[in-house]
DNA sequence: AATGGTTATTCTCATAATGAGAATATTGTG
DNA sequence: CACAATATTCTCATTATGAGAATAACCATT
């Protein structure tokens, strides 16, 4: 080990270039379903199979700024999503054609856009998540953990309240719990523990102007609360058997 | 916005390299204080100033290993310690010689031992959580967010059995706890509460030699049981006034 | 307009988990 | 040996959860 190893002395010029990309998990629900955008790759390595989106940092901007951008580029989205970093990736082997480390974020919204027709990948789609094709490179990993992150934010943040309108039902809310956690949900109980979080949703006085498409009250509607933190948490119900 | 930006066309090396780095939070407990590692550099920028240690990834190696390496080669450590990445800085200025992407970890273990002598920086030390300089580059908020990640995962799983030697009593788990959060807990809480989370530890059968240096009982002996996430979690006493 | 199915909201009750304080027993020190 | 310190267990009030049911508002259809 000589000085040339450490970051004071080290020439990063005398090594291949690392070149860094973002990659985003973008998630939406449509029709009651939890979404994820993919882009069907162009060109090689993986032409022809789906992966994230995601692309270069160019050399001006931020980490989120660059995930924001592509996901605008793929969505026409404002860039008024939420954006969340995830994690990164940098195995030596993990794409064939050079060294690359990704960034990954995680991007979450109501009833996003279809993607924008004529962008650069073959094609860009939003895929249900219980219906997915094997993704490129190591892209079903960054989604597994970018899944496993929204289901844990669900728990002890007001996520779930970006994932709806600006004013919602507490039945839209549950629908948000159970599309992404995968599980129903006991609807008084929800209901009581909603109301019972402090800052959770502030209630606005209104209600849907009418009842449920097959019958049932009108609903009140809620707004977003102040609350960046569920105290306490929203908790998953206990799987019986846990792996390990 | 043209094909040339996408992943599948762009061509990285059209832009200025860019070098990543892992920057390391390695914290461990010593005299009932939560420790740090830092490194002083010895050369521009923020010559003289401490910073978290860190270096140039290698061509070959993953980013975990990385990580692994250079705590080694500031503590002479085993490769046995607990590693965890945190996140990921590329922020265009952090680095005033050049575009650096920093993955940072999070290493734990107990009874770390001092830096090794003679190594690159001007000098390497555990210091003190509550007694620190003000750190180069971006520093600051990296060990701040690592400390927020690891006071969190105290929560929710066994985190705390690796800052204590193979056994241990329930005291001395107690201590990793208060040392970590920074808070005195109820002491018989605490034991019902260990104890009631199953796979959290699991007796030895054993006690201590003696009791406690100012008098006291013989402490029982445990070891960490082999649950990987404690259920119901362990949470941290409620602050009163959250931050917003 | 009356009927019946649907659904939002509230309620009840049993059980689990937590916070606070105290009791009990064991040990080292003076 | 008396006393202070500490590990461990207990008690009791409060809060949170899970399950089921009751209540009432609303839709579509008769």
């Amino acid at each position: 080990m000589d000085d040339s190893e450490f970051l004071a002395g080290y020439d990063p010029r005398a090594f291949p270039a690392v070149a860094v990309t973002v990659d985003v998990v973008a998630l939406t629900i449509r029709e009651g379903a939890l979404h994820v955008l993919l882009v069907e790759r162009g060109e090689q390595p993986h032409a022809g199979r789906w992966a994230l989106p995601g692309g270069f940092i160019r050399p001006d901007e931020d980490l989120p700024e660059a995930a924001v951008r592509e996901l605008a580029e793929e969505t026409g989205l404002a860039p008024r999503v939420h954006i969340e970093q995830l994690a990164s990736y940098g195995a030596p082997g993990r794409d064939p054609r050079m060294r690359i480390v990704s960034v990954s974020y995680l991007a979450f919204a109501p009833r996003l856009p279809d993607p924008r027709a004529g962008s650069d990948a073959a094609d860009a789609a939003w895929r249900r998540i219980d219906r997915l094709p094997e993704l490129a490179f190591d892209h079903d990993r960054i989604l597994g953990e970018g899944l496993e992150r929204a289901r844990a934010k669900l728990e002890y943040t007001p996520l779930a309240t970006t994932f709806v309108d600006e004013t919602f039902t507490i039945t839209e809310l549950r629908g948000v719990y159970e599309t992404v956690w995968g599980v129903p949900l006991h609807a008084g109980n929800f209901h009581r523990k909603v109301l019972s979080v402090p800052g959770f949703v502030e209630g606005t006085g209104q209600t849907t102007e009418s009842g449920g498409a097959r019958g049932g009250p009108r609903a009140r509607l809620y707004r977003a609360g102040d609350a960046r933190l569920l105290h306490p948490a929203l908790l998953r119900p206990a799987r019986e058997e846990e792996a390990g």
